[in-house]
This record gives C-alpha cells, sequence and structure tokens, in this order.
DNA sequence: CGGCTATTTTGACATATATCAAGCCAATCC
DNA sequence: GGATTGGCTTGATATATGTCAAAATAGCCG
C-alpha cells in the first residue's frame, strides 16, 4: 500500500460536481458506470439538498440512521464521543464524498459530523438507494466499494495512529490533505486548512501543541510556508521523504 | 458509544456454528433473518472449504479478489505491509467472523491474511453472494450491515490508537478478546492468546516490550493472572476501570 | 528427559511527545 | 481605536513509552 494513500485514496474526492436535484453522481466517490436511464433513476432519488452553517450538526450521535449524505460544497468532521467524555475526531469529509457510512449497521449514527464551514449537502435515502442497488448490479457494486473503500481508509489511519511518528503523521496529512483539495487532478501547491490544531491533532493522535511544534518545523526545513491556516507546499517531493522515513 | 465495545462489538462473534457445505450461516458475523428457502440457497453458493496450517497464507497482498471468508475454526491475523517494509497487525479474526472485507473496493487484496493456528474456512465467492443480494434484500441488507460494522470496529481502533495510553488500550483488548471468545454469550475467565507479543503490540501500537511490561503490571495489581498466553480474568471491573479511566 | 530456539520478562537508560505556562497574533466588538 | 476573545506559537519541564541488553521461561525435537 502507497504510503500516500494512507489518508484517502486520491479517487475519492474532488470530481463531483453537485447540482443535486440534477446532482451529478457520476463521480459518486468512486467513478461509477450507468447508463442514462439509471443515472436518470438515481438522480430521481437524491432530489433533497440541504444547507449548514459552519458548526452545524449534519446529525448527532444517536440519531436514527435515514440517509447518506454527498457532500456538495464545504466540509465536514466527524468525531466520536466517548461514554467518558473523550472525544476523538475520526475523519474529515470534503466535497465530493460520502458520508454517513459509519451507521448502516446499527440503524443509529455511531459518530456525529459536524460543518467546518458553511456547506451543502445532498440527501441520499438508504433505503431508496437499497431498492434501486438491487436492479442496477452495478449500483449495488458501488455501494459496497465505497464502504469497503471507507474501510481501507481506516485501515491506513490505524497503520498512521499504530506506526508513525508525529512528523510522519502530519507529512501525511498535509499530503493527503492537497491531493484532496485537488483541482482537476491537480494538486494545489497552496491551500487552506478548514480545521484547527486542535482538531487535527485529535484526528492525528497528537496534541495541538505539537500539531503547531511540528509545522513550525516543517517550515524551518523549508518544507511547507504556514501562517496559521494558510499552507503553502513548497518541497513536495522532500515532504514525502519525510512521510516515509522509517 | 461503549468502551468494552470498541475492539469488536459483542455481536460480531462466536455464534456461528460453521458446518460448511452445511454451514450454519445463520450467525454470520450478525445475526441474519432469512426464510428456509432463502438460507437454502444461501448455503448452496458456501460449498467450499479450506484448511490452514499454523502460518498459513489465506490471501496475501495483491491477490485478486474473489472471495470472502467465513472463519469455520481457528484464527487468523491481517496484516498491511508497507512499501518501506513497516508491517502493521489490522486485525484479529475468530470462527464465526468474516474475513476479505477490505479487498472489495479494489478487487485486490490490500492486506494478508494469516493463520494464527490450525483454522478451516468457508469460502463465500462474492460474485454469487452480490447476484444472491439482489434477489433477497434481507441479505443485500446483512452485508451492507457488516461491512458497515467493520468501519464501526476500525473507528474504535482509531479512537484506541489516537488518544488511549497502553495500560488502557491493553485492558480493552483484554477485555474483547474475552468478550469473543464467549461460549453461550457467556465471556470466560480463563483463556489462551493467540498471538504474541509483539503481534499485540503491532496490533495495539505499543512494543512488545510495553505489552509485557503492562501485563506484569496488571497481575501485580491483581487485575489478571497471566502464564505466557494463558490468561485469567480476576477482577472483569477492575480492568474495566483501567480502559476508562481518562 | 535434556538441550535448543524462540518468546517473554525485566532492567537501565534514551527520547518523543505531553503538560503546563506565557506570550503573540488576528479577528471581532463596542 | 482599544479592548476582548480564541486560536496559535514557543519555551521549560515531566512522563510515558521506546530502545538496547541480558536473563528467565516456555515450547519443541530428538
Amino acid at each position: 500500500m502507497a504510503l500516500n494513500e494512507i489518508m484517502r485514496p486520491a479517487l475519492a474526492a474532488s470530481h463531483f460536481r453537485a447540482a443535486c436535484s440534477n446532482c451529478d453522481l457520476r463521480e459518486l466517490c468512486l467513478p461509477i458506470d450507468l447508463t442514462d436511464d439509471e443515472m436518470q433513476r438515481l438522480e430521481m432519488l437524491s432530489h433533497h439538498k440541504s444547507n449548514f452553517p459552519a458548526g452545524g450538526y449534519l446529525y448527532r450521535s444517536g440519531d436514527h440512521f435515514k440517509s447518506l449524505y454527498a457532500i456538495r460544497s464545504g466540509s465536514f468532521k466527524t468525531r466520536i464521543l466517548h461514554d467518558d467524555g473523550r472525544e476523538q475526531v475520526t475523519g474529515f469529509l470534503m466535497a465530493g464524498e460520502i458520508i454517513g457510512l459509519d451507521a448502516i449497521s446499527t440503524d443509529t449514527h455511531t459518530c456525529e459530523a459536524v460543518a467546518m464551514e458553511a456547506s451543502e449537502v445532498c440527501e441520499l435515502p438508504f433505503a431508496k438507494l437499497e431498492a434501486l442497488s438491487r436492479e442496477i448490479p452495478s449500483l449495488q457494486r458501488h455501494l459496497y466499494k465505497i464502504m469497503s473503500h471507507e474501510i481501507v481508509r481506516d485501515q491506513g489511519i490505524m497503520l498512521l495512529l499504530g506506526s508513525m511518528r508525529a512528523e510522519e503523521r502530519l507529512a501525511a496529512f498535509l499530503l493527503n490533505l492537497s491531493q484532496r483539495n485537488a483541482v482537476h487532478g491537480m494538486p494545489p501547491t497552496r491551500f487552506t486548512l478548514r480545521m484547527s490544531r486542535l482538531e487535527i491533532g485529535s484526528y492525528l493522535g497528537m496534541k495541538l501543541e505539537t500539531v503547531s511544534r511540528t509545522l513550525s518545523h516543517f517550515q524551518e526545513e523549508g518544507l511547507i510556508r504556514v501562517k496559521a491556516r494558510a499552507i503553502e507546499i513548497l518541497a513536495l517531493s522532500r515532504l514525502r521523504e519525510v512521510m516515509e522515513k522509517p
């Protein structure tokens, strides 16, 4: 497995051009291959779109599971809350990605999803999706793939949390974000972080001070430029090396 | 989310009584509700069973994905291998559990599965499973649930790796193993570890010495008795407290 | 049973990261 | 414009865990 695909493989993001009611679902998280007719039937079930302000909840822990959501614009974080109060950010989701996969097994959401900025989602009622997928084999296969994809991604993060050092984690994170911000397959060298140091730390299993220090360190080394939430990647290949250093 | 369900929720294990060709698939990882007729059709596609000696590979990284496997007896570990040589154990799978879910998104296995003892599996050809699930809605739903379940489990491990200390991780691990060794819903107080300290360490993101030390420490505290791979849980509730200590 | 190897335990020490504590900067509000 | 707020950076120190090394134990094979 390639290290630069750890956080979320390249396919997942960015090509999805949502227009809801007429959502272009052709690139729903992963490329999907449907006939025009099938496409139309898929689009019919994704009528409902909603807007969320920064900080708004898409769903909360314990909510009844009804739908998956395709993020049309903006970004979300998902987090788990413990009985004992601990919390952990389990994912950052951006435009073009599917959110809500955790809940299928329980009919109840196990984590909560919060908008990190003003965002728009397309609702995909799961029961309908399921029914339709029974009639359209390639849609069914697609759903399986999306879920399996999520499993692979999570296992990548397990790897990262279990056996990489702070520097490597952060390098992997930055490279991944850059990929997911890609516009036409082109990862930008400049982009802005949508999340705080605290949230990054929670996601990567380190304290916010360590995140900050490590970013500063990368800057001293000439790998990146960082000013608050604006990031510029100066030495992509050297950043990759940092990530892969055993 | 309850901490004692972190590693693998209780439902996943133990009730599955496999008999292959006539595999009892009624408890396939999660409880499943099918008519006799549907059950028969499901069983028809799971003819093939195979045996593996300790150390045998069920599949390797890069193998073409064809089937899921229901573990009939024994146990497996799954591990990811890096380009740079690092490896991480991503799961321990026991009798009654489904293995192979990682590979659906890529048609290629992203990790490898190795038997930790002499083991027997039931092969479930995925294409057939998929086709059949198109005709049996509750089977389809079941497959989605199994996969979602795996996602939830992985996220629990992310939580564990990202925000728990060595003691807490190991306590969670022991409690989880005990649950999954449950015979009729009854978790045993005595059981034997099927994996080495090194493997446990890899899975939990700590070094084998730390695993050993922490076990010894639990023993000094009177929480468990440990002799090589034989474990006895002496103070279940106090062990739970260790796990939940923030 | 005895010897052999791999695994496990234990110890002393090193180090990455957490913790605690200021200070800084940028946005927001009167 | 000055004050207030929340996030970010930086420093000094503490601590959990990693590292290296040796001894003890368990499992295995002849």
